[in-house]
DNA sequence: CTGTATCCCATACGATACTG
DNA sequence: CAGTATCGTATGGGATACAG
């Protein structure tokens, strides 16, 4: 059918793409942890141990229930977290690193300690080059 | 006006988000990173050094003119690429990595590292995972 | 060669309301 | 308590065409 063509030409693109990045896992891992919640909640699952679904949802400010669930389902999916239900009067839910999860753990924290440490640099950066793009004099302190 | 209060709601949700994350370099660093090019693109700059932007486009298979020049502007801004146009006949534009990309270097190695020692892991689990919510039995790693 | 402008789709994320 | 369902918006990303 002529409808089909559109949609055709995007699978193929899909597939050329997806045929590039079936080869970069790095690029598949960066889609993970880019995730909004990925990184808090990984580094609060290695600080406290095992926490269920309350503590957890008052562990990170500003979560919505529906996300803290989705990220937490997509990541018991790539075998990073265990759920374990406990059947009681009020269900009871407990969410623990893997042992894959753990060794993910420590690249996070090398992530955080150049976060840490070089972000502010970013942010001046984006504050140099909008204010300078808006028009605003302050051309370049010190770049390169 | 009432055509304010969803928009109000909008905003304070956001200035709430945003006065968390604004605390939160990591996740900060990783919406960057999480970006789709940003890590393949940081990777050849680091292995060729200065390069064109043409140069790039054929380096990285699949990536879009739009997206390449995009990413490249998101990196400029973040300061972790310098960008230097030398007027020719035909322009010639010349992207390098800044000394604050430099040393994001080691962070997106040490990730490649896990990604390319995990992900196998990763992807396995995912498998098992759909497979079994697909209704399919094969609930053993062995599956197709 | 390099970059911009449109158009459009897919998806991430959030608010709300409702089940076991 | 934990989770699902539905809806809505914002944004990332790609195709195409055009311009300096």
């Amino acid at each position: 059918m002529a409808t089909m063509t559109a949609e055709q030409r995007r699978a193929e693109a899909k597939a050329e793409f997806d045929a590039y990045m079936e080869t970069c896992p790095t690029s598949r891992l960066m889609a993970v942890l880019g995730n909004k919640w990925t990184t808090t909640l990984l580094n609060r699952l290695a600080d406290h141990g095992t926490m269920r679904h309350a503590e957890l949802a008052r562990s990170v400010p500003g979560i919505s229930a529906k996300m803290l669930t989705q990220s937490l389902r997509a990541l018991e999916r790539d075998g990073l977290v265990t759920r374990h239900v406990t059947a009681a009067v009020p269900v009871q839910v407990d969410y623990t690193l893997t042992v894959l999860g753990e060794t993910l753990i420590p690249i996070v924290a090398t992530v955080r300690a150049w976060a840490d440490r070089h972000m502010p640099d970013v942010e001046a950066a984006r504050g140099r080059y909008d204010g300078a793009r808006a028009g605003e004099a302050v051309p370049s302190p010190r770049d390169r």
